[in-house]
DNA sequence: GGCCAGGCTAGCA
DNA sequence: TGCTAGCATGGC
């Protein structure tokens, strides 16, 4: 299955996919200029790959394995969702112009938009292991975690890992993850988060429709969700585009740097700098944190 | 060896 | 309501 899927510009392809090239793993690979992951369609795993269209503007992805004909164009728009075709970064970027000491970062990223995870479920997953750990050892242990709780699928003779369903991670046992070396509470977190899925109790698909407050109110209430985390989620799993994460340190220390402060701002100072950056602070943390490499 | 990581909870004042 | 120790282990 082949979909053409046109753009908003400015839209750059590279460096919207130069984030992932760090996440390489067994569900994401780059390679001759494709991005290539799984996902999870209607009737069992899907590879996806998306890359620049050469001979219209725009993106063409190519979906291999059974999906059902029906199902085209709920997948196109979940891939245009992944990939932001649809989002118009032009008013930020006219705004963020007025920031002299921020523009020059945006500037050399242009057209750089946010990939999104596959599903909502990943994206929490994933936010909560990363939780205090540096990126390369949280990057190690969700590997772990995909290659353990993952299911696989084949694809022109290739095999390829699936981030695995809440109820496959519903099944394992704490000390299951302890020996990946996840400590006692995340494996809880994590454990405890797909069960509430797995029986029905839980449903992430219904916050979709719901204001960035009562996300966060819903999310926080959940054992392991914190305030960081439930912003996270708001804008890698939701794409909403006016959240701050002030208290993260890789933002503070991005924020510092930029703008020659010194010592780390504390949450308080970011949240005071990044005033001027609503309703587009979601955004500008995305091209901060870009900084930091 | 020591300090820090794109935090969170539980326990205490 | 606000503060802090403890968590586990890699990276530097």
């Amino acid at each position: 299955m082949r979909i053409h899927l046109p753009l908003r510009y400015p839209y750059s392809f590279a460096h919207t996919t130069k984030r992932l090239k760090s996440f390489e793993k067994s569900i994401y690979v780059y390679r001759e200029g494709a991005f290539w992951r799984t996902i999870r369609g209607r009737k069992g795993p899907l590879l996806l790959s998306v890359a620049e269209d050469s001979e219209r503007p725009g993106l063409i992805a190519e979906i291999f394995g059974e999906a059902d004909p029906e199902e085209e164009e709920e997948l196109k728009g979940r891939i245009a969702h992944m990939f932001g075709t649809d989002v118009d970064l032009t008013p930020f970027y006219e705004q963020m112009r007025q920031d002299p000491v921020l523009w020059p970062v945006i500037e050399q990223r242009i057209g750089m938009h946010l990939v999104l995870d596959a599903s909502l479920y990943e994206c929490l997953v994933k936010t909560i292991i990363s939780q205090q750990l540096n990126l390369s050892f949280a990057g190690t242990l969700i590997e772990r975690f995909i290659q353990l709780a993952g299911d696989t699928g084949q694809f022109a003779g290739e095999t390829w890992k699936v981030f695995p369903a809440a109820e496959q991670v519903a099944c394992l046992r704490y000390e299951d993850l302890r020996h990946l070396q996840f400590n006692q509470r995340k494996a809880e977190y994590i454990i405890d988060l797909s069960r509430l899925i797995a029986e029905g109790k839980l449903d992430l698909e219904t916050l979709t429709g719901l204001p960035d407050d009562e996300v966060m109110k819903k999310l926080t209430a959940l054992r392991g969700i914190g305030r960081w985390t439930a912003e996270c989620l708001l804008m890698f799993g939701l794409r909403r585009p006016d959240l701050l994460p002030a208290a993260d340190i890789g933002l503070r220390n991005a924020v510092g740097r930029l703008y020659g402060l010194p010592a780390r701002p504390d949450e308080s100072e970011v949240r005071r700098i990044g005033e001027k950056w609503a309703p587009y602070r979601s955004y500008a943390t995305f091209y901060l944190w870009d900084t930091l490499g």
